[in-house]
DNA sequence: CTACTCCGTTCGGTTTCTGAACTCAGGTTC
DNA sequence: GAACCTGAGTTCAGAAACCGAACGGAGTAG
């Protein structure tokens, strides 16, 4: 299979990753909800090609996950701000940090805080059921074919 | 930046993507999720370079996200299992399926159920603050450094 | 007039990935 | 007992992706 197949699999994951599953797009949506909007910001951080960062934000535009808008005129410059489909993705970078955290974090702790504004704690993110609130595991889930599946069960 | 310093970098997004970042191995860990646990089933599946199912599966390993061993001798055979560590990334991927559904479902629905055993709802994965159990969005949340931040923060 | 900033594009060379064939060890068919 | 099959890889030439570095354009600062 070739990377530009993903898209077209009857899987969530297979077209999710034909969007952001790039090498450098997660890294780059990382740096999108640390606040970052930037080019050239985008491409000092990451120390990554000039050329990457135009493809990547470029589809990303192109996919509807950020919204390229001018900030000033003279001289024309414009910055790259999620929509709302991109917002969608938090979870997917709060599960990464929070693999990072437990895994990987050392002895000094978690590298970045973050704190839940709604009740004022250092949090980190919790998977549950969106009927009964229960925590989810692995063990838990049960996966079956669903209405949008192929024939085959991919 | 090269790939290979996403390690070493002060940021849990960063070790992570260092080791599941790859284009192919968040594939590998969907099908593992399904519970594939073959060589050539993985290769069948996603139709990659069987080099590439060697090197992402034997990174897994020495990560500690998989375990190989063998289910028969006379031929000896191997198969790749989860770990701990391994079923820890199972956020990661409901997050992924969970954006795909929302955004890329299609009229028919999700390619995918998942059946919650606890409460035997079909359901999907929300995102809940540890500490309050609310849910938790991309605006109510606030980053600052952490004890493992190094000098810059990245 | 020169230097600088921001946002890119272009290009040659290097790294990575692909597809297809090959290996190896044992099993099955006839 | 020869021919073929299976599972789990390895090897390698060619194609694709990626990198660093340079360049461009449009304005600003001194």
């Amino acid at each position: 299979m070739k990377w530009d197949d993903l898209a077209k699999e009857p899987c969530s994951v297979a077209r999710t990753l034909a969007v952001i599953g790039d090498r450098w797009t997660l890294m780059i949506l990382r740096d999108l909800f640390l606040g970052v909007r930037r080019f050239e910001t985008f491409q000092n951080r990451l120390g990554i090609s000039r050329s990457i960062v135009t493809e990547r934000l470029n589809l990303l535009v192109t996919e509807g996950v950020l919204e390229r808008r001018s900030y000033q005129d003279r001289p024309l410059r414009y910055e790259y701000r999620l929509t709302a489909k991109g917002l969608d993705l938090h979870p997917v970078i709060m599960a990464l940090v929070d693999w990072g955290d437990r895994h990987y974090g050392g002895q000094d702790g978690p590298p970045i805080l973050r704190r839940h504004k709604v009740c004022g704690c250092d949090f980190h993110a919790v998977q549950v059921c969106s009927e009964c609130g229960e925590p989810v595991t692995a063990r838990d889930v049960e996966a079956r074919p669903g209405p949008g599946a192929a024939l085959r069960t991919t």
